[in-house]
DNA sequence: TGTACATCAGTGAACGCGCGTTCACTGATGTAC
DNA sequence: TGTACATCAGTGAACGCGCGTTCACTGATGTAC
């Protein structure tokens, strides 16, 4: 940010600041529609008025921070990578892209997933982001089609399919915590068991003899 | 259902299956947490007070049609079916209940998901009714690598994944109708999609070389 | 079978809680001269 | 550099909306004799 013109802007840029940590912290915790905008301002160590001197509302701070998300993506440049999924490499470097990408904004997907379950607004808004990202995988399986390897159904709901599998296994594992059945997973042992599934399910060959019929 | 002992008691019993049945349509359409009570009563043809001569709020009603739809799961007899799943038919088996059992239940599906995200209560709930699916797949898997297929991981968080795909697949294109890229999925293209991805990806083998490190 | 009374499902207007939002006030910072 | 005034970020008590929940009332059904 540009060092602000006085003291003024530097105190409002301060709270403006604090109230959207606070906002990241306690969506976390609590998630977004439990989270009350005193429970924001509390955290923040500000008063409730406070809040509306930098944002209309909930949903607008939400916003603010989906910003910051994606320019934060965009920011990391896309080194130069592998775009052949038949390869295993290329594919884990997709997955660990996204499993990393989730975690350092656990808070915004938290809240994104919650905004988008009540408000047709986040829903579209929601729907664009993967949109974007999907058309990147799309470009890829088209290739490996065109190599000669046959994939199994329709690409675009094959994007989607990936998508989400990547997707929930995040918020189960990353948000909930897993699913009881055993401790939390490690990074590596996450993108590791997905990379292989998809690997072999994107491209790889069936067990034994199989019939497209039952 | 019994047949009710008087006339009373069967207004009382069309009532709550009003209710109930209302209750479905608008959770489908509308989702549980954008719905209020006077749209479940109104949609019922009832008054808001007759409400709570039958449930004490709106979470009692859900538990009660998660209780209806539980039973109408344990009432269809599991027929013997293959449980070895590096055969695709076994696979397809299996996904196709899934898919068919969501569609059949997407008011309880779609209510049980935003309740789950706000209240721990029904975290728990939907924890639970995901394990015991998830304990049957799991067995199977085991026979898998039994008979010396290796899988791609942890049998638990494989499980905890083919769920993951299911069950987000089947939130996206039944629920939201799809993601914009195409138009909407029928039941066979979707059931065989997942089929082959998850026939290849846990018991299939990897395109050409590949190495376990990247 | 008939009468008097009790019970209960349903009604919808009114109540009240929780929380988002406002607003008069304070003290500090900026500006004009 | 100093003084008087304007502006603005922040404060927190108070306001008010939306919606869940209650409750006095109605009419029908059940029960007692």
């Amino acid at each position: 940010m540009a060092a602000p013109a006085g003291r003024r802007a530097a105190r409002a840029a301060e709270t403006e600041a604090a109230l959207k940590e606070a906002a990241r912290r306690v969506f976390a915790e609590r998630g977004y529609l439990n989270t009350k905008i005193t429970d924001i301002t509390s955290a923040a160590g500000r008063a409730a008025g406070s809040f509306y001197n930098h944002f209309a509302g909930k949903d607008e701070l939400l916003t603010a921070l989906l910003t910051d998300m994606l320019e934060d993506n965009s920011a990391r440049t896309d080194p130069e990578h592998d775009p052949d999924l038949s390869r295993r490499g290329a594919v884990r470097w997709h997955v660990a892209e996204f499993w990393h990408f989730y975690r350092r904004h656990l808070p915004e997907m938290v809240a994104l997933r919650e905004a988008a379950t009540v408000s047709p607004e986040f829903g579209r808004r929601l729907q664009e982001i993967i949109s974007a990202d999907s058309a990147h995988l799309l470009g890829h399986l088209e290739l490996v089609r065109a190599a000669g390897i046959p994939l199994p159904g329709d690409p675009r709901l094959l994007v989607s399919a990936v998508h989400c599998l990547l997707d929930q296994f995040a918020h189960t594992w990353l948000v909930l915590g897993g699913d009881g059945s055993r401790p939390p997973v490690d990074d590596d042992e996450a993108i590791d068991l997905l990379t292989d599934l998809l690997h072999r399910g994107l491209a790889g060959t069936p067990p034994e003899g199989f019939g497209t019929a039952t």
